[in-house]
DNA sequence: GATTTTTCTTGACGACTGCCCAAAGTTTGG
DNA sequence: CCAAACTTTGGGCAGTCGTCAAGAAAAATC
């Protein structure tokens, strides 16, 4: 199937795949500096301290600096936007779908919260540059229908249909991560126990309209 | 009153006072500069050429460029956290201190866009630096009050409470004007439209409880 | 195993940074 | 009007930055 009757683009294509997979490794490696220090003092030599390679090397496998950095945004992307997509799938009801949620969202908050406000800070770099904005965009957009599908199936097992429009849904879940964020770099512990209740009252407000409707049948 | 007996005191009050005017005049530069190119790039070079002074008066003024930009934050403070003060005392009934408020909310993006991607970008800088955390997170409690405010007042003025609490409000419409300056930089002026719906349906959901006890009612 | 090609290291470059300081300019007090 | 104090300038310093290129090392090819 994949194979191809001339080796001369046998060998290029493994080459090329050899090339592919050091770019990945070394925006792996961007990554975890860009976590790290954050963009304003992520340099390339402290990239390459970060991998097992010298600082020249950065520049055989990316044009730019910004080639670099930007590779390793896209490559953020894919991690980013699935995060929830198995606990949407094997929810069996709606208490158990929000319960699954919240667990993996402060788990992921403090397991992964050098790579959360990687995003953060690139997302607001695009307020400045021009640059990442189509990226970040786009990644915000698919960040916004992972939420949403989480909302929806969410409504779905409570039999109603979401009120609140996607866009809002996700500001508000977003917003209370990134604050809640926030205070875990700030070592504020009882404010992470108060986004708990935040998220849950989110919940509560996604089909508002629906237990308005139940409580005037009632 | 103010007056002093004392020549000398007086003399260094007016020193003190002069002191001051000329440490503001500075920090006022540097809010302009760093509104323009973001806390990544803004140098202290670059403050020096936004004022009427040379680089070397700024190490004159403050011992840092950490105490010069902790200065401008401070400074930034009072004009932030008041913005929506006088909608709130005007406001004669819940539907004008909306619309007045939706006013200035969508003027202020445009107008003063770049320091409100400043305010973005110190907030985020939090996350990595815990220099000015403690700055931050003061502001951004007195932003939260200020926008707590602000919904108290609509709710008093429909005869209801709100149900949504106070960091959740804040997160939401705050976390509104986020993204409506993002699309603001990127010219989508359909998306600050659509930001409209979602401070409307904003403020629907504050009192959320309140229209289903009406709902009930009826 | 030799030669060509690919990969990686190392050191240099010009530009920029925060910081410091001597000297010049300006204001103030006597 | 002079001297002392305050203010401002602009260049220098040591360090870091992105970028580049020459050559060593490794791998692939024949």
């Amino acid at each position: 199937m994949t194979q191809t009757a001339d080796p001369r683009a046998r060998v290029e294509e493994r080459a090329r795949n050899k090339f592919e997979a050091k770019r990945t490794e070394l925006a792996e490696a961007t990554l975890h500096t860009l976590a790290e220090l954050g963009y304003a003092r992520t340099s390339l030599r402290e990239i390459a301290q970060n991998s097992e390679y010298s600082h020249g090397v950065l520049h055989y496998y990316f044009t730019d600096k910004l080639d670099l950095i930007t590779h390793a945004v896209r490559q953020y992307e894919a991690i980013c936007v699935t995060r929830y997509d198995e606990v949407v799938a094997s929810a069996a009801d709606a208490e158990h779908l929000f319960s699954d949620f919240a667990d993996k969202y402060f788990a992921t908050l403090v397991a992964d919260a050098g790579i959360h406000r990687l995003w953060y800070d690139l997302r607001n770099q695009a307020l400045f540059d021009g640059l990442f904005r189509s990226d970040v965009l786009d990644i915000e957009a698919r960040r916004e229908d992972m939420i949403w599908r989480v909302v929806v199936r969410y409504c779905d097992l409570l039999g109603t249909t979401p009120t609140m429009d996607r866009a809002s849904a996700y500001i508000l879940l977003d917003g209370i991560f990134q604050r809640a964020l926030l205070h875990h770099f700030a070592g504020n512990v009882d404010e992470i126990d108060a986004a708990r209740g935040q998220l849950r009252a989110a919940f509560a407000m996604l089909d508002c309209a629906a237990s308005r409707a139940s409580a005037a049948r009632s």
